[in-house]
DNA sequence: GCTGCTTTGTGAACGTGTGCACGAGTGCCT
DNA sequence: AGGCACTCGTGCACACGTTCACAAAGCAGC
């Protein structure tokens, strides 16, 4: 039969950057462009042509030398090797503020990732609806999980519980969890957590701005300084 | 004076890792613990502990051998060189679902980001209170930055609007940027841009359980599949 | 078909980040 | 005071990621 591709595994710096080459040739296609070259796509994308031709090579050689790629086709490959060849339901544990505007930004079902349930430990919040989808309590996530075979949870818990619903997330069978919650999950290993949290971003930037208002007004002395 | 410390650069990496160390410190202060080693630390950070003292040492040789760190002393440290010694006052455009969430996320002002304005494009939306801060009409933003020295903005738009949205920050001073739509912003060199982007964070994750449920189950084909 | 122009795909060099392993310093106990 | 147990700070080797530079491959025009 076909001879099994390598399957070598893609750089975790490459899985990180299809999403937006996606968005940007999806954006491109429906502009009518057909083909694009990895210079123009690498100038929307704000990265270096060399990358994201290596990059595109790790999915496979689907360019065409002194023309570039094809839309379309790109698309079909990155949406495969990423597997938005289907939707993934996603469940959401929290519904207080985050909880709501993620349910509420019409992104997510969208882009392929519908949101199968939301879910509180609160009961005066059980039984809302937010956004067309009914809160419900959280001893029903194993059930929701189950019936609508969720694999991706996000936390969207104050950070005292996010523990507690990475754990029931895990027990009810998710198998990747988004959290927004400022702590660091403790899960097994096979889990695949990713984290966005906003306090580390702005204080990211903080560093950023503190460097460059006094950070350097002090000429960089010898390599050590007085440590009394 | 006071004999200018040696103000390397501190990689990436670390920055990312700081404000994680700092939260967890924080944290143990509040609890009553007075000296933590790099072991314990990278257990909660779930991180390494050769990694975390490498980190640390980036700041100086602020830990006693064979003790550990002062979390005090430590925290200290962190906020200092991560520019949290005072307030960053940051600025929201757009007043949407993510906007509103956003303000009234309290977590902003607690951590040393108080929100120092919202605006809108819409009329509309200009004049309803979030959380106590009224929406202002976006043509009042480089006023907002001015009187109230904003250098961070958030953008908080949609994607259509993003650009604009940014090009009007940085017109108005701002010098960082948290960017939540899903576009590529395209600023000056010296603008620091940081972006989180649910969609892509969720495609990783899809990646992810793609390749754990089928990614061998389809054998590609050859190198070069017929290109019509 | 041949020439010249364009753009891909990738080897190789370089830079950044990680983790080990161990010397060096510190506190405690006798 | 001396020995021991502990933990930091860091040199070094390795892995990962980025960028350059160029041969190979395709297209267009004559």
């Amino acid at each position: 039969m076909a001879p099994e591709r390598a399957r070598r595994r893609i750089p975790d710096a490459t899985v990180a950057r299809l999403p937006v080459y996606l968005r940007i040739l999806t954006e491109q296609g429906d502009e009518g462009v057909d083909n694009i070259s990895s210079e123009r796509l690498a100038e929307l994308g704000g990265v270096n042509a060399a990358k994201v031709r290596k990059d595109l090579s790790y999915l496979g050689s689907y360019g065409t030398r002194g023309v570039g790629y094809e839309v379309a086709y790109l698309v079909y490959q990155i949406r495969r090797e990423l597997g938005l060849t289907h939707d993934w339901p996603v469940v959401i544990v929290g519904a207080g503020n985050l909880g709501q505007a993620l349910a509420g930004y019409g992104g997510f079902g969208e882009r392929g990732f519908p949101v199968a349930g939301i879910v509180d430990i609160d009961d005066g919040k059980v039984g809302s609806v937010l956004s067309g989808v009914r809160v419900r309590h959280i001893d029903e996530l194993p059930q929701i999980v189950q019936t609508k075979r969720v694999s991706i949870g996000v936390v969207a818990t104050p950070a005292s519980a996010a523990q507690d619903a990475a754990d029931r997330l895990v027990r009810a069978g998710v198998t990747s969890i988004l959290n927004f919650a400022p702590v660091v999950l403790a899960v097994p290993r096979v889990i695949e957590v990713r984290k966005v949290d906003l306090a580390v971003e702005l204080q990211i930037l903080s560093y950023h701005e503190q460097r460059r208002a006094g950070g350097a007004i002090h000429a960089v002395g010898t390599t050590r300084p007085a440590s009394a």
